[in-house]
DNA sequence: GCCAACGTTGGC
DNA sequence: GCCAACGTTGGC
């Protein structure tokens, strides 16, 4: 099986790629999902060694800012099990977790974020599904050519 | 704050 | 199963 590419968005506000820079081993389980089409990837397609990009969405402005390792493929995410979270699920339950999560890894956080406009400008990204006017998934599948480009404006 | 896009809900 | 209403997302 390749290795597969996908682009994960978080609300720096809420959980950034620094954030994930402080985490121990800069490893963290990417919870709260809630869509049951990003849930599906992260369930049954997303594996352990496949990579990602780390997009800031709601940000000024919004972009790419790094990629991450999977290291570990999908598991219930227990955060829909606790009414304290903020992603709690009332049908949630451990018999049918309904929720899924991955474990990433950071592993690289680019110097400058790549904002969304400049991938909208870059020939080759045109279809990628983030540059799509109004591309809501959260958990988005890049193809091998989007990701090459989307480094090489990374610069190294 | 605005607004377009889209997912979910719920009445029928 | 249809579809309008509504809430949320997310770029700007």
């Amino acid at each position: 099986m390749p290795k597969r590419y996908w682009l994960f968005k978080s609300e720096p506000g809420c959980f950034s790629i620094d954030d994930l820079a402080a985490e121990q081993d800069r490893t963290a389980h990417w919870d709260g999902v809630r869509n049951y089409q990003a849930r599906n990837m992260l369930r049954d397609e997303i594996k352990k060694g496949d990579e990602l990009l780390f997009h800031h969405s709601g940000a000024s402005p919004a972009g790419i800012i790094g990629t991450c390792t999977v290291v570990k493929a999908g598991y219930p995410d227990h955060t829909a099990l606790d009414p304290q979270e903020q992603h709690f699920d009332p049908k949630a339950s451990e018999a049918n977790p309904i929720w899924y999560m991955v474990k990433v890894r950071l592993k690289r956080r680019f110097s400058e974020l790549i904002p969304l406009s400049r991938l909208k400008a870059t020939a080759g990204l045109e279809n990628m599904m983030v540059c799509q006017r109004g591309s809501r998934l959260s958990i988005q599948p890049v193809t091998p050519a989007e990701w090459k480009i989307v480094l090489k404006l990374a610069g190294r």
